[in-house]
DNA sequence: GTCGCCTATATCCTATAGGATCTACGGTTA
DNA sequence: TAACCGTAGATCCTATAGGATATAGGCGAC
């Protein structure tokens, strides 16, 4: 039995083209508002267009695409100051219920422990790379994994997938972050983490609501910057013939 | 200036394929555990495989039907107790909020306050049939409709989004419910209306509140029922071939 | 009688080709 | 000079065919 059932999932072409793609628009690769040609990428990627295809239609679900029906599709550009807003005040409402409910569960044995130590190894970035964009990125990564597994720890399925799809939005603007403001970020995660691992569920909660607070305001200042930027010199949106 | 632009969107038959089995699960012509053979829907709606199979992605996306790799499509099979309860919690939280801005938003000229007066007309069904089956797929359209309308008004495209999401779920569960509760329902949702319409957040919120709080109560009844029938006597799955 | 293996069929996944549509550019006219 | 229109090119959308895989049923062994 130390053979958990780890079957390979066999991840069809589809899938794989998916997370290739959600990898690159999360990575700027793609940057918000490229333009996706169906044919060029497919070129690109040595692929057929079928299962590329599949995998735009995903994502345009998800959000991080639009589509233009006779027209193709485009990375989906950054949110406007109001929706950003309503993004913080939805998450604002979700994840510190999620942490909460995290404190609870960890209690019970048969909830998989593990989980919750392992999000104190998650609430700090792995490592500084000497190469500040390669720093940024595990950042954004590290991130982003934090809240999902946060999410995950809360045992509800619904509430997990609610909060992930929130945060795929929100990833697009991580990028745009000031690097300083690593370190306060990871002393916000430790704190959440603690308090769900001591089985608090106030704290934790808490904890959560003030992190996301504290991180608005962070966002807010690379946000209007970068928004300040993007109207006067959009930035190049490039085909990928 | 007085045509606005009502771009006929040009529907790609990817989008009408979506459309129709998105309403085909709706109303329970393809039950919850169903299966969906990509060959068997393609002959039978005259259309080839790469419309359906982006179709079906994007269902995926939204979870309305499951897929296993190399095995095929079903339809999402009915929630389990816990998930039904935490779908509500989810409701609890974001929708008394959409109705609260909802309440505000009305008060602004400059929003469209034409949505906010509809909702009287959608918080109850349109008419009765004779047909008890009708009546019933007739409610539960105009229940969906009018949680989603509420939603929209609250002016957050995000929350509008997020909302839409949980209510696409719970839709499969509407159909089980008593038909008695559907005046119940109706005077609920006209409470919230006229809370909306009298620009009280407050009372619109509070409103909400006691609709989904009984709402839920409702359908546990009707869910718990159809649970226990669902388990010894599975719904044959009839595969589309 | 039950379990395990093997074959056959149905289905999924991928690739490619052709028809229909949108966008961009250049020429013409007011 | 600016606006309008027609053509050319590229791109999207749909259809079909072939290779690869999972599932079901039958046979044999224990």
């Amino acid at each position: 039995m130390g053979e958990v059932q780890v079957r390979p999932q066999r991840q069809t072409l589809a899938d794989k083209t998916y997370d290739e793609l959600n990898s690159r628009i999360m990575q700027s690769v793609l940057p918000p508002g490229a333009k996706l040609s169906i044919d060029g990428l497919a070129r690109q990627m040595a692929i057929s267009q079928t299962p590329l295809r599949e995998a735009l239609a995903r994502l345009e679900a998800e959000g991080l695409v639009e589509r233009r029906p006779l027209s193709g599709y485009s990375v989906t550009p950054l949110l406007t100051t109001e929706e950003f807003n309503d993004l913080f005040d939805l998450r604002l409402l979700m994840e510190p219920l999620a942490a909460s409910r995290a404190a609870e569960r960890v209690a019970n044995p048969h909830n998989m422990v593990g989980d919750g130590k392992a999000l104190r190894a998650l609430a700090r970035t792995p490592e500084y790379h000497s190469d500040a964009k390669l720093s940024q990125l595990a950042f954004t990564e590290a991130d982003a994994k934090f809240h999902a597994s946060v999410a995950k720890c809360s045992g509800s399925p619904v509430l997990a997938k609610a909060i992930r799809r929130l945060d795929a939005h929100l990833h697009l603007h991580r990028a745009y972050m000031e690097p300083e403001s690593i370190s306060e970020t990871e002393a916000e995660h430790l704190a959440v983490a603690e308090a769900i691992i001591a089985q608090q569920p106030l704290a934790a909660e808490a904890a959560m609501r003030r992190h996301l607070k504290r991180s608005r305001v962070r966002h807010a200042a690379a946000f209007t910057a970068a928004e300040a930027d993007a109207a006067p010199n959009p930035k190049r949106a490039k085909a990928n013939r």
